[in-house]
DNA sequence: AATAATCAAGCAAACGTTTGCTTAATTTAT
DNA sequence: ATAAATTAAGCAAACGTTTGCTTGATTATT
């Protein structure tokens, strides 16, 4: 059972004419003449032919499909991202192949090994929440396959990435809390290492300083996102010395899990106790006690961003690019911004 | 800057032996001598050679993608089933193109383009709410894709598909809230011309007859799925002759906006009436009253027998299957399963 | 009218792999 | 010792497309 769609030689054949002419009709060059121009793209459409991309794939040496590696999709973030990532493809007529890490080192590496199989252009990548050697990733450069990482960006240099600035989305944070006259302001930021839970820090530190409150290290405690020690972290800071009013949490999931062993322990939320954090889940409409502000990192918009560098770079490198000599790298921040929920 | 990346023929050459001994070698191939096996694949490993898929896609008219397009991956239902396809796929040696319609026909139209420009081998395809003619899933007939719909599927005979049975789940429902001494129980349903809300029907009317209540038209209100129709839907069941103790409503979200309005209309929740729904969603953990039970759909499950089925089909196809003789659809149906939330 | 310029089309190689068929060399059976 | 069988390897076509180069025919320039 052979696969009869029509092709170049086809309709060579048909017309008694060569199939590069034939390709060239089709492709409007120039030194084909109108009627035979016409004669082939009439009988193209007649037979409905369609080229073999595969072919063209093989030939050019490109496949057109950018890879794209990140750790969750049912999180609303990466899924997001990667509604970004689709309409950006597509609107380059590029293909997006796509693979979950499930932030599994060992899963990240195999989908490289099958990204590269499959010799996509080029890489999109959000690193899992686990990898802490990056050999897997510089191996691409032999196969001159370029990436660019967005969001979960890996500690190495001379990298291409697009990443939401933390900082400024904590500033207003801080400020927007401080207007409401809260004055000891605590926070439950994510696992040390993580380069987010750097950057919300600084953020923090940076505007309570400004606000002329003090930096005190005892408000601010890290945790491991798990729900577990989400809650002891709450209960840690809410029977400190100084009892904070108000509370900056890593984001969204830490914040319901904080609000939920708030609530075990008496506290009435948005009365004692307030909650402010980062990624604006839409989920937070349904909650009972959703954050009263939350911090957008624009999932979607660093998606779309990472494709287009992604892209810009595939192109720059079919144009014959001498790689090393102009060794710059893109390093793309959006701003994050606070979003409020009830003007209440 | 070529792509010098090793191929056959460059080992061939190093070695002094033919191209195709190289090939065969690689493959462990009967009529290679041990020796040159071994020089061969020492050789190998040592330039590092992989073979360079396109041509080899090119050269056996297969991809070994297959193709994916639902509507929106930011619904949980599509990420869960999406990992369930990745899953299935990969152990398969498959690879996954995604893509989503985002309930729009146009995209669906446009993806199918992409995914036929690709050659995708198959399709998994979960339609658009809004598609409502076929044509552009039946013109793939012409290419020899075969396509495994699932969850949402179109009403055309001669399809292959897996889907959820949601009769029992709702039986299920209607049974435990029974027990729980409900007598007079409402349903909020969706969109009428899906077959989802169809079966949802079929298994109240089944399970309230069964229980020798009547079955009251007036207590199930279709709804559009939007707050808006949902709330509305709400009140009319809540100020209705007949007021329900308990509504089962068509997913987890319907139930959400329901307890909403219903705690607008000052009534208590999980006391003056109770919500059990569809779904099952992880987000119930945070809200303030999630449904008491959700009919679980097993997402996972039905992208992973979905793509097992695809890869059945293309497998049948390989082995030279004279298609039309052996028309034989699978037609795939899971159990669906009530979840209890609380033991309370 | 002869040469140059332009236009239209064809030839053939190349991309990297797989595979049916052939060939050469060795071994086994008669 | 000769035919038959086995083993090991090579040749060449094929997959469908693109593209540099060549060719032949027409038109423009002097």
């Amino acid at each position: 059972m052979k696969n009869n769609l029509p092709t170049l030689k086809e309709i060579a054949k048909e017309l008694n004419i060569s199939i590069s002419t034939v390709s060239r009709a089709l492709h409007d060059h120039p030194s084909i003449g109108l009627r035979t121009k016409t004669r082939v793209q009439e009988l193209a459409k007649k037979l409905q032919y369609e080229p073999n991309q595969t072919a063209i794939f093989f030939q050019q040496g490109k496949t057109f499909t950018i890879g794209v590696i990140l750790p969750e999709l049912s999180e609303a973030f990466f899924s997001s991202a990667i509604s970004g990532i689709e309409d950006a493809a597509h609107k380059a007529n590029y293909t997006v192949l796509m693979g979950q890490s499930h932030d599994s080192v060992e899963k990240e590496k195999q989908l490289i090994e099958t990204m590269k199989k499959h010799r996509v252009d080029g890489l999109l990548i959000s690193i899992s929440k686990n990898t802490n050697n990056y050999e897997h990733f510089e191996a691409l450069q032999r196969y001159n396959i370029p990436i660019v990482f967005f969001d979960r960006i890996p500690k190495i240099p001379n990298i291409h990435y697009v990443a939401c600035n933390m900082i400024n989305g904590t500033v207003q944070a801080i400020n927007f809390l401080f207007k409401k006259g809260h004055r000891i302001i605590g926070m439950i930021n994510g696992p040390e290492k993580l380069p987010a839970t750097r950057e919300r820090l600084d953020g923090y530190i940076q505007a309570m300083t400004k606000s002329r409150l003090k930096y005190d290290p005892a408000l601010v405690l890290n945790c491991d996102l798990t729900k577990d020690g989400v809650c002891a972290a709450t209960a840690k800071l809410l029977t400190g010395k100084r009892k904070p009013t108000a509370i900056v949490t890593f984001n969204d999931y830490v914040a319901l899990d904080a609000v939920q062993q708030a609530q075990k322990m008496k506290f009435i939320i948005n009365k004692d106790i307030c909650f402010v954090s980062y990624a604006n889940l839409p989920l937070s409409n349904y909650t009972a006690y959703p954050p009263m502000a939350s911090v957008e990192q624009f999932p979607y918009q660093q998606g779309q961003k990472a494709t287009e560098t992604l892209i810009e770079l595939l192109q720059q490198k079919s144009k014959g690019n001498t790689d090393n000599t102009t060794a710059t790298y893109y390093k793309i921040i959006l701003e994050s911004q606070l979003v409020v929920h009830d003007a209440q």
